[in-house]
DNA sequence: ATCTACACTATACGTTGGTCTAGTCAGATG
DNA sequence: CATCTGACTAGACCAACGTATAGTGTAGAT
């Protein structure tokens, strides 16, 4: 599952994970070790350093459930900038990671982009805004779509016609593209939302 | 300050919250302590006995750091809207939270306000823009402010001008408010972030 | 003048829990 | 075959921690 681990130590963690969700804080050694049955705190103990050297979990040493887990990000992941030329789109390599609430911009799985320039500066997106994208390969007509066309990533307004697909830019200084339907283009999602970090 | 606690106890649960933000797992009855410089944890002990009496906290007995927040929900609170008379500022009333990390939006004290009309849309805040404020009551020449004038909020950019402060709008449309020195003005932050939920 | 609420000090008891030493066992590797 | 890694048992040490008893001081209400 989670890179590098063995079974068991993701078994661990993902308990370790599950116990924080539900108790609201981290479960002892023992616990975990009762969790699985051990008859020895020990081996629990010993699976939970295992997590720590691999970078999943921060522990304060002899203090009693100072757990911290890190190692799995949770949140949206910023999978980089648009119109940057061929962003990598796998969660590993997302540059940070927004830690917020699971249904903050509603159901779906999302990422986030950085936006570059001005092209869609009507829509009050600027420059340096994380735009949020909803994983989906469909969009309808006039919402605003991060779509892969010749291996970079833009945000445009999605417009289908004949033949093809327009994307308009919210910005009449940048000309609308027409891509007609032999030309490979990938909807990548839609627009969600924004964060601005003043 | 929140509801029915002596001063004291909702020190000691802002500590707690923030000690939880921070580390990522609740603090012990003697770290309480230390943070508030009193030698004995009992006079800690009291006090989080006293927040789990009154339903701000739960604890299991025995087990260190067993504790969970459950009074006051964590997050940015949603104060109000901008320019719709006289919102509350108490914590107890705000009308949502926004449940993100910790420093999502950098260290200190936050809230949040939902923006009404357009007259940020210079500085791409429209209508509906839930603007992410830092809590302070000094500001700096040309930042974007929450005021507190007149028992209404508005959102500006302030520049302080001989014998008083000049409020400026982000559009053209709106005309810069004068305030003199004599008229109360209170800041109440300044802006931070911005969260859109398209 | 007494009472009660609040905020603490001083000290201590007993348990919980992180961590240690010293092993066993199975499966994979060289 | 020996060696290594992963997963565990058994038992123990002791610091950290929740909790208790007993008491001080202060401020406001009765």
């Amino acid at each position: 599952m989670t890179r590098g681990l063995t079974d068991r130590q993701s078994q661990v963690l993902e308990f370790i994970q599950q116990f924080l969700g539900e108790q609201g804080y981290p479960p002892t050694v023992r616990e975990v070790a009762a969790r699985f049955g051990f008859r020895s705190p020990r081996a629990a103990h010993d699976h939970m350093k295992a997590l720590e050297k691999k970078g999943f979990l921060r522990s304060e040493p002899g203090l009693p459930r100072a757990l911290n887990i890190i190692g799995p990000p949770r949140g949206i992941p910023v999978l980089g900038s648009i119109a940057a030329g061929a962003p990598i789109l796998a969660v590993e390599e997302a540059e940070e990671h927004l830690d917020l609430e699971a249904d903050f911009f509603g159901s779906g799985r999302f990422f986030a982009l950085k936006v570059r320039g001005e092209s869609m500066i009507d829509d009050h997106i600027q420059d340096g805004d994380l735009v949020i994208i909803r994983s989906q390969d469909q969009a309808r007509p006039g919402e605003v779509v991060a779509v892969l066309i010749d291996d970079e990533v833009t945000l445009k307004h999605f417009h289908p016609v004949k033949d093809g697909v327009e994307l308009r830019a919210a910005n009449p200084a940048v000309p609308t593209l027409k891509v007609g339907a032999d030309r490979p283009l990938r909807i990548l999602g839609v627009m969600a939302g924004l964060v601005r970090r003043s």
